[in-house]
DNA sequence: AATAAAGCTTCCAGCTACAGGAAGGTCAAC
DNA sequence: GTTGACCTTCCTGTAGCTGGAAGCTTTATT
């Protein structure tokens, strides 16, 4: 299959996909005698799988290290298990971060009753020390 | 004040304030007669504004259009509250994200109770269809 | 057979919001 | 006069792409 058909089956844009090659996530793709790639099932997988690492917002870099991992099979878990705690704490903080964040934002949405930007009371707030 | 003082009294990098002026976002600062850049006490209200700004996880191009309206202070309010609901909304989306994104890595954390690779659950979750 | 459209290739630029570093000028202290 | 702390500009790199140019190949239409 052609790099545009791997694309509509993963949901990878074909511009994407040549990236992920180039920074060495995806394999060197088989090329044809014009010299386009040409991929195979295997490659929908190994897509599929980096899709969704990037839905967990992992960082392309842990994607690679668990893309990575994989060809030993005796290895043990732990760094999988490490990267996945790792994000998930990450996540955590940002939940956190956003809820101070919304608090602040709503206070400020509320606070202003008047017409002219000269009496605007969100921008009194944001002046104030 | 030069720029090294002005970045520790407003907790902005001094990098970061020669950036701003680049982009447009702080007025071109006045020189000496040696170049270096000199600012008043001014020049820390409308970075300390920029900063709170920041903490509210506005895009510098929104500072930017806050910071210009208010040189009509008979302009209406209505951009500045249209910036802070488009922010609200932003940042609820996120935290819905997050929320989603909290809970299917939570499920992944917990799945795997092997040791090898070869049996991780995590990974064989992140290969599924 | 000629041509047009679609798809492929590489390479380069740009996006956000800076940070790091090089090369060089300036200023105050010892 | 020399050290060290500032300051300046300019260039590069960061993450993860996306868009576009210039130029192939392949396929479809005329």
């Amino acid at each position: 299959m052609q790099i545009k058909q791997l694309a509509s089956v993963t949901g990878v844009n074909a511009k994407t996909i040549r990236y992920y090659e180039d920074i060495g996530l995806l394999p060197e793709a088989k090329r044809g005698d014009n010299g386009y790639r040409y991929y195979r099932e295997q490659d929908v997988s190994s897509l599929k799988f980096i899709r969704r690492c990037k839905e967990l917002r992992m960082p392309l870099a842990d994607i690679k290290r668990l893309v990575a991992v994989q060809s030993d099979g005796n290895a043990p878990c732990a760094q999988v298990d490490a990267l996945i705690s790792q994000q998930l704490e990450q996540i955590r903080i940002a939940q956190y971060e956003l809820l101070q964040l919304e608090k602040n934002l709503q206070a400020l949405a509320n606070c202003c009753g008047n017409e002219h930007i000269k009496d605007c009371e969100i921008l009194q707030h944001l002046h104030a020390n």
